[in-house]
DNA sequence: GACAATGTAATGTCTGACAATTGACTTTTT
DNA sequence: AAAAAGTCAATTGTCAGACATTACATTGTC
């Protein structure tokens, strides 16, 4: 019936985003800030000062201890987990080649640069969100070390991300960087895929090796703050020169 | 006040286990018996069926949904998300193959199994911080998923940790597993470096592949809490039935 | 036929309550 | 005095029910 009129009075506004995407990211920031082995307010405290219900609190809680980032003890508490990972050559940072080399020591270089402006295959369509035949821009190159191409980079983002023109301007090599520097949109994480593969022809071409040479690959996924997909990258490394390590926590779940 | 009440059956038996782990595993199998694409029963419908209330529910589908399983749309329904019969994990957390694989539903066992005492060349003992020609055990163990060999796994423990005589009492096939049910020494964390091989001749017979055939490898070193190597390994995995994903942040601020 | 209104089903969120567990403290017993 | 047992508060675990929001199909109206 009619009786819903008394709505307007809510006693905090009510926004358009899904209070568990703000939640997300809040208490994202919350754990992130604590020190390692700290101690959550308790939900119900945690849950007023968030501005959720402790229930909706909980499934973030869930969801966060299901990636290893708190641990949880009944009748105790709430902690945020040891990190280990302080280890800056590690794959949890994202980093551009750049600055990754130079920290273990490589001296790198730009060699063959490409800039091209291509339309969504199926694969970059359903990678980035756009419908097949969106207009995209394309930087592939190579680095070179020790006088040697020793990785392939291939960067695909939307058009209205990254066009031609961007790249004029003061282009370092690495879109991350350039991202970065331009500042909007603002970059949350990447998501990654290691794998391996033995080189295509133009890769191969490319890296000066062999067709069929075995490559390591990374596959990933930038997502801008919105949750966007605004990079999807595939790397091809020549194994030996690069060393990604990841620190890797122990499951605590014994029987599942 | 009255004495303690013991277990005097109230409307639901307790379990010793909580609900959600039961539920956890529940529904895993729920969904992996699913087809891809399929609908699952509405919410309060689906808690009635696994006996647990909607709440609890939410928690355990908000905890598939982080890992992709599943996919949920208000006023729609939740539908189980297309499964390529890969195994996908994110590589922060540390799981034997074979939890992985449960996860997934996927049905794996142990091929190939060999366990021998050896003694430490250098870069065991390196690794494992022992002095060269001190005796170690090692373990190595071809995985096969859908009657097919896709992984090999070699780890390499001190003989005080392993022996052959641990081997016997009910062992999976994960060394991991086997040191997490022991207990002791508690485990902390696995640092891994990621990398792409040929195959070597003895690797290449064991998944019945060419030498030189493109395999996905990592090499880690397993520590205790107390600041031990305990395990070093090394695994080949064939590409294309395994997924490793990282999640990786971005730059230094705006948290993680 | 096009468009608006309605109804239905599903997930999203909130509230309040009680149960189970842990750890510190207190009391009792040896 | 030391050890054991009991008490209590704090915290997470679980439950039940209600209402809000969204998406989609159906129906009614022009």
């Amino acid at each position: 019936m009619d009786m819903n009129l008394e709505k307007n009075e809510p006693k905090k506004k009510r926004e358009v985003v899904h209070p568990y995407q703000r939640l997300h990211v809040d208490l994202s920031r919350l754990i992130s800030g604590m020190p390692p082995g700290g101690k959550l307010p308790a939900e119900p405290e945690l849950a007023r000062q968030l501005g959720v219900s402790r229930a909706t609190l909980r499934e973030a809680m869930r969801s966060f201890e299901g990636q290893g980032l708190i641990r949880r003890r009944q009748g105790v508490g709430t902690f945020v987990v040891e990190r280990t990972h302080v280890m800056e050559t590690g794959l949890e940072v994202l980093t551009s080649i750049e600055t990754m080399a130079q920290k273990i020591g490589l001296d790198v270089s730009m060699g063959e640069l490409s800039v091209s402006e291509i339309f969504a295959d199926e694969i970059h369509a359903a990678a980035l969100g756009v419908e097949p035949g969106a207009p995209l821009g394309q930087v592939s190159r190579v680095i070179v070390a020790e006088n040697r191409p020793v990785a392939y980079l291939v960067d695909v983002l939307p058009q209205d991300i990254l066009s031609s023109a961007d790249i004029e301007a003061g282009f370092t090599g690495s879109v991350l960087d350039l991202l970065l520097r331009r500042g909007s949109p603002s970059l949350t994480s990447s998501v990654a895929e290691v794998s391996a593969v033995a080189a295509h022809a133009d890769v191969a071409r490319s890296l000066q090796i062999q067709r069929g040479d075995v490559l390591l690959m990374f596959t990933a996924r930038l997502f801008s703050s919105d949750g966007r997909v605004i990079d999807h990258s595939f790397s091809y490394f020549l194994p030996g020169y690069f060393r990604f390590q990841i620190v890797r926590r122990v499951g605590k779940e014994k029987g599942i």
